[in-house]
Formats: C-alpha cells, sequence, structure tokens
DNA sequence: CATCAAGTTGAGCATATGCTCAATTGAACA
DNA sequence: TGTTCAATTGAGCATATGCTCAACTTGATG
C-alpha cells in the first residue's frame, strides 16, 4: 500500500466513509466497507479513529457542511423570492434521494448515538438560521410578508423533513412533484 | 412450557413483539428479545412467522392500528375545534414518546424494507383520512376556512413527522412545547 | 548506513443475529 | 390405553460486525 502522511489519509478514510454512507445508508454501513473500498487494513481505520461511531460522525459532519455550503452559494445572488424556490426544486431534483436518504437516517440514528445527535442538532441550527435569514431578505425585498421568520422556517423544515421520510417509502403517496407543490403551498401561507 | 392454540400463540408473540419494539427500538429489536420475554424456545418463534421481518411488520401494523383506533375514539365525540387541538396535545403528551419513536424508526426502515413500507403506507393513509376529514368537519361546524383540506392534512402530518424527528434527538432545538406551538400556528395559517 | 518513529497489516477474538432441524412433549381423540 | 400430530425445544450453523495487537514496512533523520 501506498504510504502517506497521517493528515491525508485521515481526510481520505471521511472521504470514503462518506461514498460509502451515501450508498449503502448509514445503519448498514460498516467499517469493512471503508477498509475495503480503499484497500486497507482493518487496522489503519482504527489508528486514525478510536470507533466506527467517531468516523460516521466525522463524515455525516462533513457531508453536512458541504451540503450547506453548496446550497449557500446557489442561492447567494438570486433574489429571495427566486431562492425560495430554488430551494423547493434542490430539494426534489436530488438524484436518487441519495443526500435525504442520509439525512433522514442520520437523524434516526441520532435517536441513539449521542456523537451523531451533536453533528445533527448543529446542521439543524444551521439550515434553520440560513432559511430564516432568507426569509427575512424576501421581506426585505418586498416579495414577502412573513411575521415571524424563525418559526416559519422550523415550519418548512420540518415539513420538507417530514414530507422526505414519506417520499423514500416505497409506492409511498407522496410524489416528488407533490411534495414540491406542497412545499409551494406552505410558503405561500407562510406570507411569500 | 404451557402448551396453547395456534391462534393464540400467534397473537401472543405478536403482542410481546410490540412491547420490545416499542422498549428497544426497532432497529434494535431481535427474535431473541421476544423469545427470551415469552420464555420460549427459538424455533417457536419461526414456527409461526417465517421470518422477523414478517413477525415485524405485523407488530407494526398492529400497533399502528390500535393507536389509530385510540386517537379516533379520543375525537370522535369532541368540537372539530377542540379534537383539532386535542390533536397537538396528544402528539406532545406520548409519554417517553415511545409511539412516536416506533414511528419515526419504522419509517426509516421502511426505506429498505417492502413489507414495512406497505404497512406504513397503509397507516399513513389512513391517518391521512382521518385528519383531513376532521379538517373538513371543522369547516363545515364553521370553525374554519380551509380551501384544500387533504393538501393541509398532507401538510400538518408532514409537519408533525419532522417535528417529532427533530424532537428525539439530543439537545434538539425543538422541544415539546415548541412543537406544540408551532403546529398550533399552523392550523391558524391553514385557516383553522 | 543505521536508527527510529510512524504508517500499515491481517489473523483473530468477542459478540450478535436470523434461521434450521432432528428430537421431544403433551393434549385430544379413538 | 394407545395413537397421532401439532406445539415446542435448543443446540448449532452461517453470517456479520467492531475492534485488538503483535508484527512488519518504509521513509526520514542524523
Amino acid at each position: 500500500m501506498v504510504r502517506m502522511s497521517g493528515a491525508d489519509r485521515r481526510q481520505q478514510i471521511v472521504d470514503t466513509a462518506i461514498e460509502v454512507i451515501l450508498r449503502r445508508g448509514i445503519a448498514q454501513a460498516a467499517t469493512r466497507d471503508v477498509t475495503k473500498a480503499l484497500g486497507v487494513g482493518s487496522g489503519l481505520l482504527h489508528h486514525y479513529f478510536p470507533s466506527w461511531a467517531e468516523l460516521r460522525a466525522e463524515a455525516v459532519r462533513r457531508a453536512a457542511q458541504s451540503e450547506m455550503a453548496e446550497v449557500d452559494t446557489m442561492i447567494a445572488d438570486l433574489p429571495a423570492s427566486t431562492a425560495i424556490r430554488c430551494l423547493a426544486d434542490w430539494m426534489v431534483e436530488d438524484d436518487d434521494m441519495r443526500h435525504w436518504r442520509l439525512w433522514l437516517n442520520a437523524q434516526d440514528e441520532a435517536h441513539r448515538d449521542t456523537l451523531l445527535a451533536e453533528v445533527m442538532v448543529t446542521a439543524l441550527r444551521n439550515w434553520h438560521r440560513m432559511i430564516a435569514n432568507l426569509l427575512r431578505r424576501a421581506c426585505e425585498e418586498g416579495s414577502a410578508h412573513i411575521p415571524d421568520a424563525d418559526a416559519a422556517a422550523w415550519r418548512l423544515i420540518a415539513l420538507m423533513d417530514g414530507l422526505a421520510s414519506t417520499m423514500l417509502v416505497k409506492d409511498a403517496p407522496i410524489t416528488p412533484q407533490v411534495a414540491r407543490d406542497l412545499i409551494l403551498s406552505q410558503i405561500k401561507l407562510e406570507g411569500g
């Protein structure tokens, strides 16, 4: 095996863990999947991460961060009203729902895993801040009248979570198209 | 071991499976937990159920049915406006969130398990019908003006799901009290 | 070139899980 | 009383997982 510096190897392991988790789902992903994908021995993984729980949490943290950053740049230069519609589209266009799968699986696993819980709470707060700010911007730009942007943001986030969770069930009554419409109608209800 | 008729034993096994699943969570519940709780051999379980997946699906189906029935009788004789507030309270008062845990875990597991997916889709449809009817009743009784009760019901269900899922995470920013307020404000937004 | 710290290995332990199957038990019935 | 068959047993197989640890390898350093 090629020899790497500690920092690089660590990074590479996290990257691979993200891929594995996206492919197999959090509950099904195992340390062996990661070491196999990297072609390294099992001991190497534990040399850098004391436990699978820690690696997993780190992977989810990084995945969540990069996803947030992606959306942030996507909507940064758009008028708020456009950005909001973009967000609804983006939620549905996620190919094969991979990112939603990651997010929802992680949320479920977080009910049992303290490390993951911390990661999810942080990510959740970040999403809330971003969406609440977006709603406030819409008000300032005159394209919306939302009395309580914080509450509205929580409602929107919960709605998206709930819809996504249902969409992922086979033959669910909620299709991506329906979900998108429900989100847009919710935004109208909020005063958008 | 006491000898039982096939039908009774089957029933008893499902009952015990529900208890075990409520206590340990779906992902953590194992056949051994059920047989141990019953004090029977492992073979007995597989004599009545071809696989753990089938028993598990049956247990979730029955749990969901009895929970729906419970709520149904709770709100049947109330005025719609009161019933709606009752529902919001009921969601939050679930002691230790056991039933939400079951519902959310099952939904997550349903992403991978076809049998569970069928159960969840049926349960979801039932909940939607019940809530949509409740909203329509509120309109008839003059306590609400909701243009599209079906869409409103989907939004409410998704909102509850999303809020519950967040609430279950340790140190989450959404407390039961906040969740209750968000649901009630959502109902107002819908025209209730 | 010798040394040494750090990267790396992988067999293997401990544990957990679903499920099988040959054997045993007991209740109902003739 | 004896027969029959469904109910029941439980050791054990196959598989999967996280993690350990003694040993090995390699690149940098003096």
